[in-house]
DNA sequence: TTGCTAAGTAAATCGTGATTTACTTGCGAG
DNA sequence: CTCGCAAGTAAATCACGATTTACTTAGCAA
């Protein structure tokens, strides 16, 4: 949220961490084709070149960011019971708590480019532990519709901020999706 | 899907008309930035300075194509007990068949310079509708419910396709899709 | 038939942003 | 201390796409 810039000595792995982390954040909130190098790299304050040098180049940044913020937002740590609450938890948290994958997934997926990378990124870090997790013969079904339920909640909460999914999130709201996510867990 | 080139007089109005149709066509398979007027212009066949002369702007040109194809798919003809059957269809239908705007949004609400205009025509061409349809206390967070469930059930499907939401449509997905959305209309 | 105007076109302009290049500077090993 | 290399920088390059400009042409009205 806050640029941040210190005095530091020279050190490329440091460098190379603090434009990673600046990249996480503009591409969680700048759909990928708007957000320019030289503004990750303004907010890291780096010199934009260095993204050739450290990450060879903008898609390449943005799938290390995107796998870094996949990896550490991981679904599947939740008990069986409190699988809907703790999801419904993770995405109602305000947006300083930066461990949300979903906007840069969702403006990966608007964009050409970065389709692809992250199709196979969501495959990989998401879909299948989910699917693992959930286990039996739909698990495949139920894993992509508690993502669909996620996106579409996410998509008008910070994409499309349309009331009452806007900014605070209504009680009600919040009660359904964790219901609807804990109704995809528990069916039949 | 195909390009279309007739022999034709000149023609301002029918110009106008393929213009806006071919944007239509370009604008639900291309991100917003990555659409470029000269693709577009190319598809209707017409030089594509008209666009300036004939919208103004790629963004009036957008706006317009949104807002016509947000009218061409209304939601709220349907009778209530079919609901979540009738969008399911919608939904679910191939892609030929382009009468559906959520693709159109979906790439909108990712792009800073179309933002606001998909909010504004989302909110009055669709959730007001849908709120008077639905009618009650509520209407708004069932409205907004049931447009994030499409938003997410759509995004899997076009835009970010992963096995099971691509392709053809799983008859147990798209059962829980119309069961979802009917349970929304339907609860208490 | 002529000429005026709307329709259409080709090419210049202009800005933006990623990537490359050729450089400068700080730091640590010897 | 100083030298070499890694770290960092400033500016050139390159490509692309929206918009503008200055022009050409078709068709209708008189």
């Amino acid at each position: 949220m806050s640029d941040t810039f210190e005095i530091r000595k020279r050190n490329a792995e440091r460098t190379r961490e603090t434009i990673l982390a600046a990249a996480q954040d503009v591409f969680s909130t700048t759909p990928y084709g708007e957000a320019s190098l030289k503004e990750i790299t303004r907010r890291a304050g780096a010199n934009s070149a260095l993204v050739s040098r450290y990450f060879g180049s903008k898609e390449k940044l943005f799938e290390e960011a995107l796998g870094a913020a996949l990896d550490a937002g991981m679904l599947t740590a939740a008990p069986r019971e409190g699988f809907g609450e703790a999801i419904a938890e993770l995405f109602t948290a305000p947006p300083g708590s930066r461990i949300n994958p979903l906007p840069m997934l969702i403006f990966a997926a608007a964009n050409k480019e970065t389709q692809a990378i992250a199709v196979a990124l969501l495959h990989e870090k998401v879909m299948q532990p989910l699917e693992t997790w959930i286990g039996g013969d739909d698990a495949a079904a139920r894993a992509a519709e508690i993502m669909a339920v996620s996106t579409g909640f996410f998509t008008f909460q910070l994409i499309l901020p349309l009331r009452p999914f806007q900014g605070k999130i209504d009680k009600s709201v919040r009660l359904w999706l964790a219901v609807s996510l804990q109704a995809i867990i528990d069916r039949e």
